[in-house]
DNA sequence: AGCCCCGGTGAAGTC
DNA sequence: CACCGGGGCT
């Protein structure tokens, strides 16, 4: 075969993509086509006669996976192409855990939990431990756990790190370390893990089975890790391992579009490679074939003001393109409304369609003004993210009934479902299950179904029920193996009652949870007729290998490896990514795409909207407490910028509800950065009033940690202060605000301030609060209407109250 | 056991 | 404002 297609690439891209052998970093600006330079070095590899299974290529989703499969398919055939191992980090090393679980003492089936399980498992070791979980909340404490666990972290170490032990006992929460035992030991003995055990269990896997390690390493001769600026050390590891023996590895990445430190990501990583291999190749994909001159110029100017970044200069030969458009709205719908407008102006002028278009913003909560001003203008768009069909509660329970009849003993499921629909096991008789199941150190099924062991004193009734419902479960489970996905999860939705207790709800969310369940089904169907990758060939007849036949069940026959079954299907759930999980038919639709720019990372529009760019916003209020965050948030930025072809526009609004409440907002620092060449200001912003020096004051003053907004009152309301506090800004808030329409919709109260009361309040009044009782006004600050009084109550202390807000009664 | 109402609280991003 | 959990009532 010919090589026409390397001929499709730069002189760069071709050299990285036909250096195949031995360590290669292959550093990626945005748009550089990296896509293509990994698609092709693959199909190079397979070209010249390196077996699929041979090469492991990890990827961001699953869905980047499918497609470069289908490209490489069509570069050397489809057959060949479905042989590779390629996905997430989590799916290809699930798929290489049930193989291999048995050895770390989990079944094959092992359970995967979600947030919510995990969150369910520790509120749980929370009462256990009567811990309060206001100070213990389950979040933090997950984080928290997650974190150590991409740290290849174990509880026992965690348990004997003076640092973490340390940390935990200034931060009032000295129990952490044994709440993440016990949620390690609950995980285990309901056959579950949660995402981080993946990739911690594939560590231990490797780190104690040098046999198992050396038949990996062998496996996968060729390497490839995407988006590797995302990895965390427990991935980072994994590779390493797994690399160390042929050392064809190859990763590619852009430091610049690092945005997932927060969850354990390290550019360090790809600081260690040169450590790691010393020996490696560099290569830099530095054209931009994407954007045009202005975007990316634009970009670079923007990434520039970070510190830590590697040299790096991306071009393009594009054209130089229209500037960019900053437009300044007064309030958020105002500002949905000026994006609106300005999509269907440009959709007019430009003949574009709408998927050329996506709107993207920092948080999920932004989405409702746009959405609001698109359906009015009648402007077709879909959402991205937030609430994702396998969320909803209906599915949810569904997936409970299909999870426990694969897996027995997954406690979350079991809690979930147990009396779903209702048949009268109440609070009463789960929680002495759970009791007796935590004093006996097993499992919640391993309780009732072994009821008359435990002696808990329930009444026939309730035993009976027990009875039924552990017969019904068994009978699912019992199925699985014999029956297509379609057939047990129609007969279990059925059977456990859930279709009819939604039938019989007619009301429109009724309706559509119902709807929804049969949109499960039909996906369900669609499943069982897709056919496997050979890897999951390869799992599946190992999994039915270890499927014994009870000898007295005349009817048993062996498990059909052909078939599609239902735990097979779950295994898929559990691990796709938010972008899995849009389907097909619904991305080609011609829409407008609304999502955050963390999912919008890897995608490119012809038109891009950033939206939101606001200080506590964009970057976020929490990104405000170091450098390093603030950094992220850059990158986030230039991450935007970069998904655009040809037109970006930024937008941001004056005010803001809020958390109900109706804010002031200051223009993003990142507005002020921009390089004045490519972007057109709105005309306020372009006199004099606001000049550089206001903002330069006005940067300072946020980027300054010593003068970081703080009330004093410490405990976390910080934010809402700040943020709705108009008058914290000082002088340069309020130079700011001259330039700011006024804004005509204050804040209303459900019941109305007494407007003279707050002009006449005077420091020393004695006041009355709804919730904090008498007080004395100590301070007052501001001009009306932002007035801010500094207030002394008995118990509470003082106060920081916003008098618009606050309702006080006048007492003297 | 289940429903309803109240109040408190919280919204970054993800496999 | 929206969601959740708790408490109280039926």
């Amino acid at each position: 075969m010919s090589h026409h297609y390397l001929n499709e690439l730069n002189p760069v891209q071709r050299e990285a993509a036909m250096f195949t052998e031995g360590p290669v970093m292959i550093i990626a600006g945005a748009g550089s086509g990296k896509t293509r330079v990994l698609t092709y070095r693959i199909a190079h590899l397979m070209e010249k006669g390196v077996d699929p299974f041979n090469i492991l290529a990890l990827t961001f989703t699953n869905k980047a996976a499918r497609e470069m499969k289908a490209r490489i398919g069509k570069l050397v055939g489809e057959t060949s192409a479905k042989a590779l191992w390629m996905g997430t980090f989590h799916s290809i090393f699930a798929k290489i855990l049930r193989f291999e679980a048995d050895k770390l003492g989990y079944p094959k089936n092992f359970t995967i939990y979600d947030t919510d399980d995990s969150k369910g498992a520790i509120k749980e070791i929370l009462k256990g431990f009567n811990l309060d979980d206001k100070v213990y909340k389950p979040s933090l404490v997950l984080n928290r756990i997650s974190s150590a666990k991409n740290n290849l972290i174990s509880p026992r170490q965690y348990l004997n790190n003076p640092v973490a032990l340390e940390e935990d006992r200034s931060s009032q929460k000295p129990m952490m370390g044994q709440i993440f035992e016990a949620y390690n030991k609950r995980l285990f003995k309901a056959g579950a893990m949660d995402f981080d055990d993946l990739l911690f269990n594939t560590n231990v896997l490797l780190r104690d089975y040098p046999d198992v390690l050396l038949k990996y390493q062998d496996k996968f001769r060729y390497i490839v890790v995407d988006e590797y600026q995302d990895t965390n050390f427990s991935q980072y590891v994994i590779v390493k391992q797994l690399a160390a023996r042929f050392l064809n590895l190859c990763v590619v990445g852009d430091d610049a579009q690092s945005i997932y430190a927060f969850r354990g990501a390290s550019i360090q990583n790809i600081l260690n490679f040169e450590k790691d291999y010393p020996d490696y190749k560099e290569f830099k994909l530095e054209q931009n074939y994407r954007s045009t001159q202005t975007i990316v110029n634009l970009a670079n100017k923007v990434i520039s003001h970070n510190k830590d970044q590697f040299k790096k200069n991306v071009w393009t030969q594009n054209d130089e393109g229209d500037r960019v458009k900053v437009l300044r709205a007064a309030t958020d719908n105002e500002e949905g409304m000026k994006v609106a407008a300005s999509i269907f102006e440009t959709k007019m002028n430009r003949q574009a369609f709408n998927k050329a278009f996506a709107i993207l913003y920092r948080t999920n909560a932004q989405s409702r003004s746009m959405e609001e001003a698109l359906r009015k203008h009648n402007i077709p768009y879909r959402i991205y993210g937030g609430l994702s069909f396998y969320q909803r509660k209906e599915i949810k329970d569904v997936l409970a009934y299909f999870r426990l009849s694969t897996n027995n003993h997954d406690d979350e499921s079991l809690k979930r479902i147990v009396n779903y629909p209702a048949r009268g096991l109440g609070q009463t008789t789960i929680d002495k299950v759970i009791v007796a199941a935590a004093d006996n150190d097993v499992s919640l099924w391993t309780v009732l179904d072994n009821l008359k062991d435990f002696n808990l004193g329930l009444n026939a009734g309730t035993v009976a029920k027990i009875g039924e419902f552990v017969t019904m479960i068994k009978s699912f489970s019992h199925m699985l193996p014999y029956k297509d996905a379609f057939e047990t999860g129609n007969h279990i939705a059925i059977t456990s009652g859930i279709l009819k207790d939604l039938y019989s709800d007619k009301t429109p969310e009724g309706v559509s949870r119902y709807e929804n369940i049969q949109e499960l089904l039909s996906g369900i169907k669609d499943f069982v007729e897709s056919t496997r990758t050979p890897i999951e060939q390869e799992l599946k007849e190992d999994i039915n290998d270890s499927i014994t036949i009870d000898p007295e069940d005349l009817f048993a026959t062996e498990p059909e490896n052909s078939l599609r079954t239902l735990d097979e299907f779950m295994q898929d759930v559990s691990l796709l990514t938010d972008v899995d999980k849009q389907d097909d038919e619904e991305r080609d639709a011609d829409k407008v795409s609304l999502m955050t720019i963390h999912a919008a990372k890897g995608l490119e529009f012809p038109y891009v909207y950033v939206v939101g760019l606001e200080e506590n916003l964009f970057p976020s209020q929490m990104s405000l407490n170091s450098r390093a965050d603030l950094e992220e948030e850059r990158r986030l930025f230039y991450v935007a910028l970069t998904r655009a072809e040809k037109i970006v526009t930024l937008t941001y609004a004056s005010t803001r509800y809020r958390f109900g409440n109706l804010i002031y907002c200051e223009p993003s620092r990142f507005i002020n950065e921009l390089d004045k060449t490519y972007v057109d200001f709105p005309e306020e912003l372009s006199g004099t009033s606001f000049g550089d020096d206001v903002f330069d004051k006005f940067h300072d003053e946020f980027s300054s940690p010593a003068k970081k907004i703080n009330f004093g009152s410490g405990s976390g309301t910080g934010f809402k202060k700040t943020a709705s506090n108009p008058a914290s800004n000082s002088n340069i808030a309020s130079s700011l605000k001259k330039n700011l329409t006024p804004v005509k919709k204050q804040v209303t109260p459900s019941a109305p301030v007494d407007t003279e009361m707050v002009k006449n309040l005077k420091e020393g009044d004695i006041v009355e609060h709804e919730k904090f009782g008498k007080g004395k006004v100590i301070f007052i600050e501001g001009s009306f209407p932002n007035l801010k009084a500094t207030v002394h109550f008995g118990s509470t202390g003082e106060k920081q109250l916003l008098l618009k807000y606050a309702r006080l009664k006048m007492v003297s």
